[in-house]
DNA sequence: TATTAAACGAGAATGATTCGCTTTTAGATT
DNA sequence: AATCTAAAAGCGAATCATTCTCGTTTAATA
C-alpha cells in the first residue's frame, strides 16, 4: 500500500485528496494495530506536527462513511480503527487491550452458510463478526539459552 | 425473578443489599432491553427519587464484577447491560439501536466444536460473542385491510 | 443499641469526541 | 498561471458519558 494507492483510493470514493487524509489512512496502514484516535495524532505529529485534533476525528469519520476504514469497538471508552476490509474477526486480549486479526474462511463460509439455513426471522443481516475475548498466551518457557550474563550487583 | 431472588443474588456474592442495588438489578431486569446506564437512572427515579447518577454507575459496575450482569458493547459511547447471563448473541439493529437478543444453542455448540478442533495459536479463549449487525425487517404487508379512508383532500 | 466499614449523594473533574466559527486549500475554471 | 469557491482544516470551546472526591448515611454484625 504505497501513497500512491492511497491517493488512488480516495480519488475513487470523491473525496479530495489531502495530506492530513492521506497520513490518517497511512497511519493506520502502517501502525496496524487497530489503532485509537490518540495513536493515530500521535504518529501523524511526528511528520506533521500541526495536524488537529479536531480534523483527525473528521478525517476518521470521511474515511468510515467511505468505507476505507472501520471502526472496531471495544468495551473501553476509545474507537479504534480497522483499515483491512477483507472479513476478519478479532482476538480481544483482556489482560493488554491488544486487539489481533483473526482471519478464517473457512469459519466465515461456516457461518454464512449457518445463517443462510437459519433465518432469523425479521432480521436482515448485515454483516456477522466474532468477538473472540480471551487472552494471549505467553509462550511456554522452553529451556532458556545460557549466557554469561554480569551479576546485576558487583 | 422476585425481589427475594435478588436479594439472594447479591448475598450470594457478598454484596451489602441495599434499595439502591435492588434498585438497579430490577430495572435491568424489568426494562429487558439491553438499557443504558441513563435508561436505568430514569427507571429508577421514578420510584427512588434520590439516587444518585454516581450511585448507579458504581452499582453497576459493582454487579458487573460480581458477574450478576453484564456489558454490552456497541459502535456508540454509551455502555448498556444485560442481566440474561446464559450465553447468547445479539442483533444490532443499526438503524434504531436496539439490541436484541439472540440464543441459538445449536450455534454455540458448532462453535464451541469448531474451536476445540481448530486452536487458535497463543490464544486462550474466554468467551466467543457473535456481532450480529443488520436491520429488524418490518412486517411485509400483506392485503392490507380495506376500510374507509377519507380522501387525503377534499 | 453501638460500631464501623461499606455504600451513597452531590457536585466537580475527566477525557474522548464533537461543534462553531474562521482561515486555508484542492481542484476546477478562466 | 491566476482566480474562484466549496470543501476541508485549524482551533478553542462545548458536550456528555463516566469517574472522582469527600462528607454523610447505612447495612450488617456484635
Ligand atoms: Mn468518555
Ligand atoms: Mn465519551
Ligand atoms: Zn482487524
Ligand atoms: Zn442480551
Amino acid at each position: 500500500m504505497t501513497i500512491t494507492d492511497i491517493r488512488q483510493q480516495l480519488s475513487e470514493k470523491g473525496l479530495k485528496i489531502t495530506p492530513q487524509r492521506i497520513a490518517v489512512l497511512e497511519a493506520i496502514i502502517k501502525l496496524n494495530n487497530h489503532p485509537s484516535a490518540e495513536n493515530i495524532i500521535d504518529y501523524i505529529r511526528k511528520n506533521y506536527p500541526n495536524v488537529s485534533t479536531a480534523t483527525v476525528y473528521k478525517v476518521l469519520d470521511a474515511l468510515v462513511d467511505n468505507e476505507l476504514i472501520k471502526r472496531v469497538k471495544t468495551d473501553k471508552d476509545v474507537m479504534r480503527y480497522d483499515a483491512i476490509l477483507h472479513a476478519h474477526h478479532h482476538l480481544y486480549c483482556t489482560k493488554t487491550d491488544k486487539i489481533k486479526d483473526y482471519f478464517n474462511d473457512d469459519l466465515n463460509h461456516l457461518l454464512t452458510n449457518y445463517f443462510k439455513k437459519h433465518r432469523i426471522l425479521d432480521f436482515e443481516i448485515a454483516d456477522i463478526k466474532l468477538q473472540i475475548v480471551g487472552k494471549f498466551k505467553t509462550p511456554k518457557k522452553t529451556a532458556p539459552k545460557k549466557r554469561n550474563i554480569l551479576p546485576k550487583k558487583a
